[in-house]
DNA sequence: CCTCAACCCTCCCCCCACCGGAGAGTCAAA
DNA sequence: TTTGACTCTCCGGTGGGGGGAGGGTTGAGG
C-alpha cells in the first residue's frame, strides 16, 4: 500500500497537464489536490492521477469542464457515461456535418477560382477550342433565368470545376423568350463524375470558332455579337450553332465586383 | 444612382448581423459605417451591405476576423482568396480528422458500455449459451498478454461491440506459459463486418456450460475454477474445451474502478 | 547555519467573438 | 412636449487556460 504523493511539477509531468492547467482545475474544483500545505503548496496522490486520466479522456471527447465535473461526481461506472456520450455524439455529428459543408464550400471556391484564364485579345479572331468535359442543364426560357441553373450546377459539381462557366445557345437566331439555353460548368477531365439531379455530364467536341472578348456588364453584350458577326462576314464564313458565351470573370462567390470588370468570351462556330 | 443608407437597426435586419456584432466590427475596424453622426449614430450604405455579405461568407468558412480584415484589404478578386482558402482547407481537414476520431471513441464507448449484463448468481449453475458472433485473435502465450489483443480488437471493432469481452481457453489443462488463448469481442449479430488485420469474425455455437460468477480481481480467479469443478464432479459431468471467461465488468475505458468491483463469468462446457 | 537554484505561490491582464445590461442621449410622430 | 422606439458608451462576463510580475518555500551543498 505505497501512497505516492507528488508536488505539482512532478504531477504535471506524470499527467501531461501544465501547472497552469492544474491551478485552473483546482480553482474550478475539477481536480483538487489531496493536500494543500499552509504555504499553499499542492500535493497530489495516486487517486488524483486516476482522476486526471479520466478528465483527459473526457476532455478528448470534447466535454466541457463543468460537465466533466458533474460526470465524475455522479458516475461510478463507465456505464453511467453512456447517456452523456450519446448527447455528445449528436453534437459531434452536427459539427461534423458543418465542417463538411465548410470543406465543400472551400473546395468549390478553390476549384472555381484556382483556374483563372488569361485572355487579353479584344478584337475578333479565329480560335480552335479544345474538347472540354462539362456538366450541363438545358432549358427553354429567358437568359436571365440562367443564374438559378448555375447555382444548381455549382452545388452539385462545384468541387470538380476546372474552368470558367459557359452557356450554349442552340437557337440559330436570337430569341428573347423561349430560348434554348444550356448552362455548362467545365469539369476537370480525369475521374468519373456521376450524373445527378437532372444534370448531364458530357464532352463538348473540339471546334473552330470566331471569338471576341467582351469587357463589362451583360447589358452591352450586343456590341460583342455585332463585332464577331462583322468579322464573320468579312471572312466570308457562315455561323452555325450552338454559340458559346464563356463567363471568364463574373460575380464571384465572395467579394463584390463591379460589372465593369466582368469578362465574357463570345464564340460563334463555323461550318 | 440611388444611394440608400441605413441606420444600424435596419442594417442589422438587412445583413442579419446583430447590433452588438456591428458595434464590435466597427471597433475592430472590420466593417466601418459609411458615416457617423456627431451624436454617435452610425449610418451604413450599399457598399457596406456588400462588404457585410463578403464578411459573412468568409466567416462561414471559419476565417478569424482579423484575417478577414486583411483579406478584404488586399484582395480585389475571389481569385486572390484561393491561397488563403487552401490554408483554411488544410486546417478544416485536420479538424475533420480529429472530430472523426472523437466520434469513433464515443461510438466505441457507447457500444461497449451500452450493453450491460445483469448477473446476480454467485453459486455454480447450468446455463445454455446462445450463439454469439465474435471478432477474435488467437495466440499462444501467457494470460497477461491478452490486454494487447483486446486493445487491437477494440480499435478495429469497438464500434460494433454488443456485449462483454470474453476469452476462450483451448488447452484441456491449465498452462502458465505457452497457453492457447483466444481473445474475443462480442459483436452485434446483424450487418456484415469485415475481417481486418489478422482478426477473425465467427459465430461461437450454442453450448451447455457450468457457470460460476467471480467478483474481484483476477488474482483470485482460481477460487472460481475450484467451485465450478467441484460442481461438475458433484453432477457427474465431464469438462471439455474451450472454456470461457466473460469479463462482465473490467477496467473500463474512462473511469477508474477498484478491482473489487470486477465481475467475471467462468464457463466450462460439457460434451 | 548560510546560500543558492529550483520550485512554488497569488494576482492581474490577455486571448476570441461577441452578449447582456445599465444609464443616458437622440429622433420622429402625435 | 411627451412618448416610445432607437441608439450610444461603458463595464463585466463567457471557456480554457497562457504569460509574466513579484515574492515565498524547500532542499542540497558548503
Amino acid at each position: 500500500m505505497t501512497s505516492m504523493t507528488y508536488r505539482i511539477g512532478d504531477f504535471s509531468q506524470v499527467t501531461r497537464l501544465t501547472v497552469k492547467t492544474l491551478h485552473y482545475y483546482h480553482e474550478i474544483g475539477l481536480l483538487v489536490p489531496s493536500a494543500v500545505e499552509p504555504s499553499g503548496y499542492r500535493w497530489y496522490d495516486e487517486a488524483s492521477v486516476a482522476r486526471a486520466q479520466a478528465i483527459q479522456t473526457l476532455k478528448s471527447l470534447e466535454f466541457p469542464l463543468d460537465e466533466i465535473r458533474e460526470l465524475l461526481a455522479h458516475a461510478q461506472d463507465d456505464h453511467d457515461l453512456v447517456e452523456a456520450a450519446q448527447r455528445r455524439l449528436a453534437e459531434v455529428d452536427r459539427r461534423l456535418a458543418q465542417e463538411r459543408a465548410v470543406r465543400n464550400l472551400l473546395l468549390t471556391l478553390i476549384h472555381t477560382e484556382g483556374t483563372a484564364m488569361k485572355q487579353e485579345t479584344t478584337s475578333a479572331a479565329w480560335v480552335t477550342l479544345d474538347p472540354v468535359r462539362v456538366a450541363s442543364l438545358r432549358y427553354r426560357g429567358r437568359y436571365d433565368q440562367i443564374g438559378a441553373y448555375y447555382s444548381r450546377l455549382f452545388r452539385l459539381y462545384g468541387r470538380f470545376v476546372a474552368g470558367a462557366p459557359l452557356a450554349l445557345y442552340h437557337d440559330p437566331e436570337f430569341r428573347d423568350a423561349d430560348a434554348d439555353i444550356e448552362a455548362c460548368l467545365v469539369l476537370r477531365p480525369e475521374g468519373t463524375i456521376p450524373e445527378k439531379d437532372g444534370a448531364q455530364i458530357k464532352v463538348l467536341p473540339s471546334q473552330r470558332v470566331a471569338q471576341v472578348v467582351h469587357q463589362g456588364g451583360y447589358d452591352r453584350i450586343g456590341e460583342a455579337y455585332q463585332r464577331v458577326f462583322d468579322f464573320l462576314r468579312a471572312e466570308g464564313a457562315t455561323a452555325t450553332t450552338p454559340s458559346r458565351e464563356v463567363y471568364v470573370k463574373g460575380p464571384g462567390m465572395i467579394l463584390p465586383r463591379s460589372t465593369k470588370k466582368f469578362v465574357t468570351l463570345v464564340q460563334i462556330p463555323v461550318n
